[in-house]
DNA sequence: AACTCGGGGCA
DNA sequence: TGCCCAGAGTT
């Protein structure tokens, strides 16, 4: 795909969506740390539900470890993979008190070496906690940056690479949120809703599949 | 690279 | 009912 399309993509969603926000409820960045471990594989929706009286009951990390393992577990009973979510939150806990000073890291290999945190999880962290430019690539981002063409990669890193090198610097930190509702409003995994798409006409993945209507 | 965890939401 | 979810860790 060459910039030009590029910059016109980003153009239309800039005029579109101008306003991004993380859908997660959060206010420290404890608070966003625990509210994206659990998010993993799961809804916002779900999340936000577990979060809000957990938070009320507990929203440091010494106050989760008092709160022990089996009552966060009820706590985010609503959640899926909830079992190892729960035992890694207490880890992470635990290694914030005794390593960071209770503290969220603002250090990518420190959040990366916490149980249940990975390159997404770190990389939202370093963004709306602390105002770092990165691009944290789940499936959604994957998806539609190798469909449309924007920012092809056979892995997530690569995708995440292609990402920063090839959008342009101002629409950059607001890529990340127009990525995200793109792949999860219209550039469905299974069935794309490519006639009701912004940016059909630019995308390098309709018509070039059975798959694209 | 493939597999597992996992309840909730939505068509 | 079947499929997917703002993934990470292990094999």
């Amino acid at each position: 795909m060459n910039q030009n399309k590029r910059i016109q993509i980003f153009e239309r969603w800039s005029a579109a969506n101008p306003a991004p926000t993380t859908e997660l409820i959060h206010g420290s960045p404890f608070e966003l740390l625990i509210a994206v471990i659990l998010s993993a594989q799961a809804t916002d929706k779900s999340v936000n539900k577990a979060t809000q009286p957990l938070f009320a009951r507990a929203n440091t990390a010494s106050a989760i470890l008092a709160l022990g393992e089996d009552e966060l577990r009820t706590h985010i009973r609503n959640i899926g993979l909830f079992n190892s979510k729960a035992k890694n939150i207490i880890k992470t806990c635990a290694i914030l008190v005794a390593e960071h000073e209770g503290q969220v890291p603002r250090d990518r290999q420190a959040l990366e070496s916490l149980p249940g945190v990975g390159r997404k999880t770190a990389n939202v962290v370093l963004n709306t906690a602390f105002g770092e430019l990165t691009m944290a690539v789940d499936t959604h981002i994957f998806r539609v940056s190798n469909r449309t063409g924007i920012a092809p990669g056979k892995t997530p890193l690569a995708v995440e690479r292609a990402l920063l090198r090839h959008i342009p610097k101002r629409f950059l930190k607001n890529a990340h949120h127009w990525l995200i509702l793109h792949g999860r409003y219209t550039c469905l995994a299974r069935k794309p809703r490519c006639p009701e798409c912004l940016i059909a006409d630019l995308c390098d993945y309709r018509d070039k599949t059975a798959a694209a209507v």
